[in-house]
RNA sequence: GGGCGCAUAGCUCAGUUGGUAGAGCACUGCCCUUACAAGGCAUCGGUCGGGGGUUCGAGUCCCUCUGCGCCCACCA
């Protein structure tokens, strides 16, 4: 126990308990506890490519008050974080903070010094640099960025075990990773196909199905003449992608749309400017309402295109590359002319070679008309600047259920196995699932990453074996197969015929953190943890990774469990800033947490987080964290004037129908709290507590004040002094989750151990009472200050005389309370008269006239 | 086009089996009251988005319309 301040304050206190708790391992999990006693967290480790923000502060509270209820609740609390560090996010910060690029082809330099740390300028061109290079500036950067997360989340008062740390590249999550991707692979969920697949020209690597976002770009419709074979003149197409002419294949019209019927079969056209004949095809897909209604397909200008093109069984006749550039070889351009053309385009990125083809069309005459500017939607890679384009290419694929239909049930079974907080965000994980089209890619050609932990034969011939890859026993894992080598081969074998090659890629950042309860309870390492942890008791996100954290943590499970990976699932909103609009760094109004914490008190931020209830998208708003910090104040205040008017004999109870009145009141908060935290309604429960803490404060303890202090003798003192400490301990208890370091320092100055580990209180700690007594009571003491107000004067003025008149039940209650009502309102004399409404009447006392001082 | 959510005081939001509209902030007024002036007390303020229905009674249940937001689909 300390001492109580004579001036209490928020400031410093963060410094001071996250300091003590860390040396008392306050949250420390005890992993000996049994299954039922444990309650485990599968928590979002967050990407360490920037600054945590305030849309972290705001669901890792609520995380955090669920965790801080259970531990009060006797749980052991199982609460792991971790860094995700690998991915594609980290190596583009990592390009744009040294000034460099990862090119596979350079030579390892031992002695390499980046040309910057932070902010290169603004013309200086990315110096190539080696893989193992590359990987060590990804390692410096993370590793310097980790620990400003580390101190952010502390200073937050978040509850984690923090000896449960993890980072998403380092051996054990690597281990983790590959190991349950060889178990994918071993059972037929994960294979590898040579397909046409979304690719991004910048950071030359395929992407997923839910990493794609459309965005709303300029285009134009371009009007272009195709060349009938049988002399019948030509067919207008309208096409958004000029540049792709030399990669048509075909056209295509809906089977009904009578205007093309004829057509079908019937003749060919040979394409503007290459003059490359190609057939006219129906397919369903095709829109009669579109453009012409007759189509160009090209390999491959979007999905549809692909779908075309497997289902039509067409030729591939791809032009453009990896880098996004037209590729030299157009061997289908049979005509000389239309080779020459194609010639001019070679090595031209798309934008480039649209602007020219579409001068050449001009000066063919087979551009129709001007170009007709547009606005549509195009799909990018989410973190990408340039749209996706699709190349064909080897990649790996976990099945998820979007090419059967079998598994996509399944999986929304999987989804009815879990409690939804709220219940609704079922439905966008239903619905997700249900719009599945293809398996879920992996795969990505990029360096910092968990590697594909396999290896491909290379027979006579110097041909690798895709079909049958080499693979690592489990016990070897993690490896990396650009530097290991497959049992039976040595690494000077590595390229050569009769020899192998290891994959060149690596694993998508998401096919790590789905496994983040795996990787958080050990699994298939510490056995004995993992079931005490395994299935979660609760996943904690935000809404918008339902579809990539949320759904690909449930298929890993799926395949390796056969079970959901929790019971609850608890989703939380994105901040709004006060315009409504999310939060983004391009509108630059992101606040940083930590100069939050430092203006209002983090327990003030974690007020205003709190107060969002479960899904709600939520304004940004400090004047909350004002009243969140004002919150906290008083609460110091108050609990230093309950601690210190007086303190009742061990053995004084509670007997003032006033007072057990007060308690009955607090019993239903309490049973009310419970009830929410166990809903996973943090919100509400704060906000009840909330509330009887400002009726105590404001009602409650101004009426029994005078009462406390002994002015109706000691047993009517010991009455009011033990419910304002049964009062106060509860509401400690109560605000405990959501203001952790006041509470915490409030409780230690007149408890021992910290009230975080303390119990949750139970409705059976209070003595009966009438929750209804206090309702007159106060009525009357808020009708006498309302007309002391009127009167203009003080609330501290004496009344001569009191009349309260009231409805005759009301009587018994006013009569309990007619001492503290006196007391409280400085009342003389007390009359209560019969109405049929609570009224009062004041008779002020004459101003005590002071003699003028000579 | 499909799915989901939201609409209550100027602002941010409660309102949990249907039973007389609530809180905080802001505004205004009063009070320098020995826990609290980075405070306390009080006042003002709403035909609960529109329309219809069920009911003795609807913010709450049903239908419908409008507006806003999110997810998905579409992307020639």
């Amino acid at each position: 126990m300390s001492t109580i301040p004579d001036k209490p304050s928020l400031d410093g206190i963060e410094a001071k308990w996250s300091q003590q708790w860390n040396a008392d391992g306050t949250y420390s999990f005890d992993r000996t506890a049994s299954r039922d006693q444990v309650f485990s967290i599968d928590t979002p480790p967050p990407t360490v490519s920037g600054s945590l923000h305030a849309g972290h502060v705001f669901s890792y509270t609520h995380t955090d008050t669920i965790a801080r209820y259970q531990r009060m609740q006797g749980k052991q609390v199982f609460y792991p974080i971790g860094w995700d560090d690998n991915g594609l996010a980290t190596e583009r910060r990592v390009q744009n903070f040294y000034g460099v690029r990862c090119d596979p082809n350079v030579a390892y330099d031992a002695a390499f010094e980046p040309p910057f740390r932070g902010d290169p300028p603004k013309n200086h061109q990315a110096i190539p640099i080696s893989r193992p290079n590359f990987i060590a500036l990804c390692e410096e950067l993370t590793h310097t960025d980790e620990e400003i997360f580390e101190a952010i989340l502390r200073k937050l008062g978040m509850s984690y075990d923090w000896s449960l740390l993890y980072t998403t590249i380092d051996d054990h999550c690597r281990r983790v990773s590959q190991l349950a991707f060889l178990r994918n692979l071993a059972r037929g969920e994960a294979y590898t196909q040579d397909a046409p697949t979304l690719w991004d020209v910048d950071y030359k690597t395929a992407v997923a199905q839910a990493e794609m976002a459309d965005k709303e770009v300029a285009g134009a419709y371009h009007k272009l003449a195709f060349h009938r074979t049988d002399g019948g003149g030509d067919i207008l197409i309208d096409t958004t992608r000029p540049e792709l002419l030399a990669a048509c294949v075909a056209l295509v019209a809906h089977p009904s749309d009578s205007r093309y019927q004829p057509l079908f079969g019937a003749t060919t056209v040979t394409t503007p400017i290459f003059g490359v004949e190609v057939p006219i095809l129906a397919h369903h897909l095709a829109d009669p309402e579109k453009g012409t209604g007759i189509a160009m397909i090209c390999t491959f200008g979007d999905t549809t295109d692909v779908t075309w093109w497997r289902e039509l069984n067409l030729p591939a006749r791809a032009i453009v590359g990896r880098d996004g550039r037209l590729v030299a070889d157009a061997p289908w351009i049979t005509d000389t002319d239309g080779q020459t053309k194609y010639g001019e385009l070679i090595g031209r990125s798309t934008k480039q070679a649209q602007k020219q083809i579409v001068e050449m069309l001009v000066a063919s005459g087979e551009l129709i008309g001007e170009p007709k500017p547009i606005m549509h939607p195009v799909k990018f890679y989410e973190r990408g600047d340039r749209p996706l384009e699709i190349v064909a290419s080897r990649q790996w694929y976990i099945r998820n259920g979007g090419r059967e239909e079998a598994l996509r049930a399944e999986l929304v079974e999987r989804g009815n196995e879990v409690t939804w907080h709220p219940a609704h965000m079922q439905h966008r994980y239903t619905n997700w699932v249900e719009g599945l089209n293809g398996d879920w890619l992996i795969s990505r050609q990029r360096y910092f990453g968990v590697p594909v932990p396999v290896w491909y034969a290379i027979d006579a011939d110097g041909n690798p074996d895709y079909d049958n890859p080499l693979v690592p026993s489990e016990a070897q894992l993690p490896i990396d197969p650009s530097t290991d080598a497959p049992a039976g081969f040595t690494n000077d074998q590595r390229g050569a015929a009769g020899g192998f090659i290891g994959d060149a890629d690596v694993m998508d950042t998401w096919a790590t953190s789905s496994l983040t309860p795996q990787i958080a309870g050990l699994w298939e390492q510490d056995p004995d943890l993992f079931a005490r942890v395994f299935p979660m008791d609760m996943r904690a996100q935000a809404h918008d990774i339902i579809r990539t954290w949320l759904f690909s943590t449930m298929v890993r499970s799926h395949w390796e469990h056969g079970v959901a990976p929790w019971k609850h699932a608890h989703l939380s909103g994105w901040i709004l800033d006060p315009d409504r609009k999310k939060m983004s760094k391009s509108v630059g109004n992101v606040v940083t947490p930590a100069a939050l914490f430092d203006q209002y008190s983090t327990d003030a931020v974690r007020y205003w987080a709190a107060s969002g209830r479960p899904g709600v998208d939520t304004a940004f708003s400090e004047d909350q964290m004002k009243v969140g910090r004002k919150l906290a104040t008083k609460l110091l205040n108050v609990s230093k004037f309950v601690l210190m008017v007086g303190e009742p004999p061990a053995a004084a109870t509670v007997t003032n129908p006033i007072d057990t009145s007060m308690l009955a009141r607090l019993a239903a908060v309490v049973a009310d709290c419970t009830e929410a935290f166990d809903g996973f309604d943090y919100a509400r429960s704060l906000e009840r507590t909330e509330a009887f803490f400002w009726w105590f404060c404001d009602d409650y303890v101004e009426l029994v004040k005078s009462r406390a202090y002994g002015t109706h003798g000691s047993a009517q003192a010991d009455s009011a002094l033990a419910a304002l400490r049964l009062a106060l301990g509860t509401i400690q208890r109560l605000f405990a989750p959501f203001l952790p370091f006041c509470t915490e320092e409030v409780w230690s100055w007149w408890q021992t151990g910290s009230v975080h580990r303390a119990a949750w209180p139970v409705v059976g700690e209070y003595p009966a009472g009438d929750a209804e007594l206090l309702d007159a009571v106060c009525e009357a003491l808020a009708q006498v200050r309302r007309a002391k107000t009127e009167a203009k004067a003080s609330q501290r003025a004496s009344v001569d005389l009191l009349i309260v008149r009231a409805p005759a039940a009301t009587h018994p209650a006013l009569e309990a309370g007619r001492s503290d009502i006196s007391d409280a309102g400085s009342v003389a004399e007390l009359q209560i008269v019969d109405a049929e409404s609570i009224t009062c009447e004041i008779t002020l006392s004459p101003p005590t006239v002071v003699a003028p001082v000579s």
